[in-house]
DNA sequence: CGTTTTTCTGTGAGCGTGCACAGAACGTGG
DNA sequence: CCACGTTCTGTGCACGCTCACAGAAAAACG
């Protein structure tokens, strides 16, 4: 295994320039595709470089131009949940291809405990990153402070109250749960509660108000249970207790797909049939939506997108263009399938 | 919005010392933890700090120092997958965490098509990170090929045949796969097969050649079949063509709970109950085990603890201290629940 | 062929830090 | 009070690159 700090001296730019009989500079210009490159350098230098094997540095470059190349994906949530909710893996894809895509590296800051969370804001001021998506931001969330006042070029992944000014890509969570509702009401239900979640969060807060738009009259608030985390044992203890206070319930509108499923576990066992007893919708269109038995009615969420649209406004943003809207809405879909 | 490119300059440890009326370099050796700065010195250039609201900046120290503080994540799975299966989130987790507390800092690399594989060791080799953790490498993975040529500190999550030399942390797929089909077997099962997956890579072909072990004379070659992906797909296609070559089949490992889970609910669909009619066990005791009906019998791996162990030996790696071991092997163990 | 414009090239300075070296301040023992 | 070791501090240089500027070469024009 060699001694472990003997990788050899790298090639800089001046052992390409000394390779092709030119200078530094105009193997700099060369590498950053600017104009004004004979085609007799621009080959030297092509040559030159394969021959030593050169690559950039990029800590220099990075010191010589104040800017690191890296955008940080900030994921603030508990790790069951980073686990089990597949919308965060979608949208890390969706933001890590769109910067690959741009030559820009992910950098992944996970904070599960608050603990972290000074941390990673001394991070950010470090200039480790020229900007951040931000994942699943609560209200008032401590980072999403921390960002607007550091001045780092930031774009959120939903719309948090409390930082109204902050550019931001999301879909219409109360709209999409109205009709997803609505759904359910049409097949004639007549008792229908909610098992809320995350109310903490913008997503959270407006699916229940979109349920409540579509209730109406009808919206009784016994009915409705909430819970911090939108995850499977959510749906678990909120159909037990909603079993509890109303037991000839008939419609549940799940405030994830993860919630759903937890939900026709216990409706199951309860002895009660999906769709004949209770019907059942969810959000998310995710995984979970497709192994429920039947499958689950639910609203589509083009997670993916959500990443790649915020990985392109942020680098909008580091390059100096102001977008011309402050948020971006992404449409969803109703999935009719046999839950209700 | 004010202009973008606007933020201030930032403050550098010139200003700290002029603040502080000490020198650079006492500075430096403060911020470094290095000894001989008078307490006095010491008190002064915190004040200085926290007045200026000094922090660091790494590009500089990265130059200085040769090296970046970033360790690499190496994912090469198809999107689908990196969804689905929850060891990688876990692993990802894992390593996090571990770096996090030796400030070092996690970069993704997520390989989803083959174009990507060059751009990614271009990147490896531009001095980005100090070393890397590769998950889930296949045989002759070009990337683990580029790492061992460019000398880059790295381990390997799992323990491909064709990269021997490399530091690694993994199970023991292979015994596990025995122990687990062994407890199959010990139900009474006549007809036990198996749905093989990646057999490309050391975890698939491991747990096969398990699976062998503990059939013996009774391993029946057209009993198994194999797919490409640890999916849930792959059970559902798994357990067709199974039950077509034999549907007095009665038990079945899958090479993952999630596959299991495809099979499972196949086996339902045709009017098969589990674990009466069949048996079948899955490997890692993930989400899906428990989601299942009924419950899955199963091995747990501690991806969590893989991905801590992983960043643990890359950081020693980087440090320069030559891992006692070259490999480090961390127990399983069998989940037995109602599946079989 | 001289002059202006355009294209191309080399050079110096600076980005913010760590590190090695030289020297200052401080105590200690003779 | 001098020599000496220890603790502490300041300075120059290097890290590898980009950027702005000035000057050379080539092209265009009258």
């Amino acid at each position: 295994m060699a001694t472990p700090r003997a990788r050899p001296r790298r090639a800089t730019i001046f052992d390409v320039a000394a390779e092709a009989n030119v200078s530094r500079g105009t193997v700099s210009r060369m590498l950053n595709g600017e104009p004004y490159v004979s085609d007799s350098a621009r080959e030297a230098i092509e040559k030159a470089i394969a021959k030593v094997g050169y690559v950039r540095n990029m800590a220099a470059r990075n010191l010589a131009t104040q800017r690191s190349k890296a955008i940080a994906l900030i994921v603030h949530e508990p790790h069951s949940v980073f686990l089990e909710d597949p919308n965060i893996g979608a949208i890390l894809l969706g933001t890590n291809e769109r910067l690959s895509e741009a030559d820009y590296q992910l950098v992944c800051l996970i904070i599960g405990s608050d603990r972290d969370s000074t941390r990673i804001a001394e991070y950010l001021r470090g200039g480790f990153v020229d900007g951040a998506v931000i994942v699943s931001a609560r209200e008032h969330d401590p980072i999403a402070d921390a960002i607007t006042h550091i001045g780092l070029p930031a774009v959120f992944v939903g719309h948090p109250e409390s930082a109204p000014d902050m550019p931001y890509v999301g879909i219409d969570n109360r709209g999409a749960a109205r009709d997803i509702t609505r759904e359910l009401l049409a097949t004639g239900r007549k008792r229908v509660g909610m098992i809320a979640a995350a109310l903490d969060r913008d997503s959270g807060s407006e699916r229940l108000a979109g349920f409540r738009d579509a209730m109406g009259d009808d919206f009784d608030e016994r009915l409705v249970v909430d819970f911090p985390l939108y995850s499977r044992t959510s749906g678990v203890e909120g159909m037990k207790t909603l079993l509890e206070r109303a037991d000839d319930i008939d419609g549940v509108f799940a405030a994830s797909d993860a919630v759903a499923a937890g939900a026709m576990d216990v409706l199951r066992e309860s002895g009660r049939s999906v769709p004949g007893d209770v019907g059942i919708v969810g959000f998310d269109d995710s995984d979970w939506a497709l192994r429920c038995q039947p499958q689950l009615s639910t609203v589509r969420q083009p997670a993916d997108l959500l990443g790649r649209e915020a990985a392109s406004m942020v680098l909008e943003l580091v390059n100096g263009v102001t977008p011309e809207t402050p948020g971006r809405i992404l449409p969803t879909e109703i999935k009719l399938r046999g839950s209700a």
